[in-house]
DNA sequence: CATGAATGAGCATTCATTCAT
DNA sequence: AATGAATGAATGCTCATTCAT
């Protein structure tokens, strides 16, 4: 599964086959459907251990947050903390999400499972409403915004002269203006 | 080429075989290979074709604007409207950008070419603070949030309960405040 | 075709795949599904070749019979005349009769579709009790029987000291007594 | 090795593999090859097994037969009596009759071992040709024909309105007319 | 005895591309 | 300009079999 990853940050998604999974972990490309029965569920494997990892620690780091403001800070901060530290994780996560196709021909990131991502940043600012602290908004379409913005960094990251930092500040800076009162 | 925008927003990048745009086209698969020398070549006219519409309509609102502020509200609403009028076009350059890749490898959307899209929006932000319309902030960083915040939009506006103008609305307050002295 | 008939008489159901019928025609396996689309389609039209072949023959001879027991002397003549002058047909028959299978999981040979050689072979008997040639049987059970007869003769042709003409004519014996008033 | 006949049965030769077989036992698959060496082997043992079987009641029914005539009439009346008792059997031995193949590629029921079934039932001919019972004809010929009447009955069994012992009692009446005096 | 992991060979099929027509 | 025939490479997957445990 760490060669899967690998492979669909390194090649993308239409390259990583069967072949190139197994040439990175140095086994036989039949070991996997051994395992994994189809290549759909090694993909639904890899893409539940990512978004695991993901959730559990934005999440974490998110709790640790006195105030609804406090939260936010650090969801943004850690979601793009975690895609600076793990790029071939979000590059991996990019590839499944636009690629991987339920039986049914629908991309899986409009599929309508529950996205834990956005729940989380909705229920923070739902929270900071309920507690007066933020402006009235509506929840779902900030936390579309925010996490567009997020997820925007990663396409610009590999440029020169863009880093992790200095971007959370920004965003932080943003996104206080836009939920304050 | 129309045959070839839709079959990659209906079937996805990996499913875009000459065979399956030369059945919606209904013409010989081997007809393409014969006006475009290669694959490759094919999709880069293609998302030239959408580029070039989707840049010029974007740029065409946004000059109207009287002031920064208006031209960013403008290049906010315009690209949200095109997406909104041509959400196939805007699906084939998604899968062209996550999938197409150079002969050495790089994801298209990774490129150094220049980025029409913001660019534009860069000369916005920039021109405001000029003016002394926009307080101080980084125009690249802002402007990657912005877009960031736009695009995301696509992958939401298929669930219902999602329109566009009233995301178009909440984003221009979002950096009209972000963007204010 | 003609090749995928010689495969299976030759090398059995299983290993007529793609790559071995396209070593005996000369051609590239992948040209196969290219005019095919399926290998089942292959298998059909093959098939359907065959038998439409068998029965045109059969029929043909049949109907210069002046009565019944004429025709059904024909009937087993021209049925083992065809088996034994063309044994890769039959061969190749039997493979697709007894390995071919309809997506639902069935046999072939255990279909509902019209049995074109049985149901001519009913109707000579029919006609024969109708003129009062033929005692009163159960022409459907008869046919059964006659055409096992015929049948079982494939698997003993090619053992020595067996020949068509005088199974034949054993045949044409037994049955005249089976069916005579 | 009884769900190596249930295999063969339902899922017909070519998706009878070890993994299948193993399912339905309930073991692993690796525990086959551990037992029986080859897939070969397998075959083999299964196929003696149904015959076996087979067989022994067949001449278990005819020995009580006081003339040849009886002796006959019970050979057709317990091979299709068994055939509708055991079709899972039948139906296996099928087949592996059509499919099995010796190394040097022959079918096996083109093969020259001992054919116990037809063996029996040509002496039970012959006897009855040297008791005077019988007319003068070739035994050999003659049982093929009668076996191949009888497995035609496989075919037909599962079709509406076909039952064993109308059938059996026209195949009896019809052989007792061909080997009449 | 029995299992799970592993493998190389083979299979049906798709694909981009070439070529004669 | 356009097509149908053809091909080699690649893909997901199954299979019989081996082997360490």
């Amino acid at each position: 599964m760490a060669a899967t990853i690998e492979t669909l940050a390194d090649e993308g998604y239409r390259r990583t086959s069967f072949a190139q999974i197994a040439k990175r972990a140095q086994i036989s490309a039949s070991l996997i459907p051994y395992h994994f029965a189809n290549k759909d569920e090694l993909i639904a494997h890899t893409l539940e251990g990512i978004a695991t990892g993901w959730d559990a620690y934005v999440e974490q780091q998110v709790v640790t947050g006195a105030s609804a403001g406090q939260r936010l800070e650090r969801y943004i901060q850690a979601s793009l903390a975690y895609m600076g530290t793990r790029p071939t994780h979000f590059a991996a996560l990019i590839e499944i999400a636009f690629n991987a196709r339920t039986p049914d021909g629908k991309l899986m990131y409009r599929s309508d499972e529950d996205d834990t991502g956005l729940t989380l940043l909705v229920s923070i600012l739902e929270q900071g409403q309920q507690d007066g602290e933020f402006r009235a908004f509506d929840p779902r379409r900030m936390a579309i915004a925010i996490r567009g913005a997020i997820n925007e960094f990663f396409g610009a990251m590999h440029k020169p002269g863009v880093a992790v930092e200095p971007y959370a500040d920004d965003l932080i800076g943003i996104f206080r203006r836009a939920v304050a009162r």
